[in-house]
DNA sequence: ATGGAACAAGTAACCAAGGT
DNA sequence: ACCTTGGTTACTTGTTCCAT
């Protein structure tokens, strides 16, 4: 979707970028060859040459510094190194909670980082990435790690899919969407919430019971692994939303 | 060329919202 | 308890484009 992309253009909003589809300038290469001549869109082109180059180089930050972020959703299938992030904590963030687990799913494979044993290997492993994908991590989950870790550099890219959802008039907790959507969970994590997290941890340092510890794990590791689905739906239908694929069929 | 209507984008202030 | 963004509203500034 980047190269059909215009809205990052200085005053340009959703209109100006419909209407240059419907003239029939769909890509970024349209737009120089239509208007690589004009003195007064020379801006425009210089901006969209960088545009190239950020994508070829796969700058994903470019990106994020430039699109509305509102529409870094746009930026989603050009880069493959996607963390789908999810923490667990003690609390919701008063001055002693701090962070239980941490779940990176990276489309294939889900990575744990527990507190007490392999924490602090996020800061490392999380910089392999491009993007990151969360539900309300813009308020909780990321604000928390970045208190947590001082100076930990996450990727720049972020698609926040509650307020994705939410634009598409999808709304209430995750927990409330999977249902929507009719997303099983494994038996013994049906019907788990957040505060049962925080619970299963003191449970765990009490006992010592890796059983409990093992749960704990998958239940965020579930979290994280609806996340790809919820992000792919979310991009197919923003897509429709922007009436380009209708707009470039009746072409 | 110029004025001005119509509409888009930008700005500022305020509020609502989900997660552990 | 705590976080930060988007939606809403009301207003200002900017752009387009048609009538003159």
């Amino acid at each position: 979707m980047l190269e059909h992309t215009f809205i990052h253009l200085p005053n340009f909003g959703p209109w100006r970028e419909r209407r240059l589809w419907m003239n029939g300038i769909t890509t970024w290469d349209d737009f120089l060859e239509h208007y690589g001549s004009s003195q007064f869109h020379k801006m425009f082109c210089t901006k969209l040459a960088s545009s190239k180059n950020a994508l070829h180089l796969g700058d994903a930050e470019y990106f994020a510094n430039n699109l509305p972020s509102g529409e870094s959703w746009r930026a989603f299938p050009h880069f493959n190194k996607v963390a789908y992030l999810d923490i667990e904590t003690t609390g919701l963030g008063s001055a002693t909670d701090y962070i239980t687990v941490i779940g990176v799913y990276d489309g294939e494979k889900v990575y744990s980082y527990i507190h007490g044993q392999n924490l602090d290997d996020f800061v490392m492993d999380i910089q392999k990435y491009d993007a990151v994908v969360t539900f309300n991590g813009a308020f909780f989950d990321l604000p928390f790690i970045r208190k947590s870790f001082t100076g930990v550099s996450l990727p720049k890219l972020h698609v926040d899919l509650r307020f994705a959802l939410a634009s598409l008039n999808v709304t209430g907790g995750l927990k409330k969407i999977e249902t929507k959507f009719g997303f099983e969970r494994e038996d013994d994590l049906k019907g788990l919430n957040g505060y049962d997290a925080v619970r299963m941890w003191q449970s765990y340092l009490k006992t010592k019971d890796k059983t409990v510890l093992d749960r704990l794990v998958r239940y965020n590791a579930a979290d994280i692994s609806n996340l790809k689905k919820l992000m792919e739906w979310t991009y197919t239908e923003k897509r429709l939303q922007t009436g380009f694929d209708e707009l470039v069929k009746l072409k």
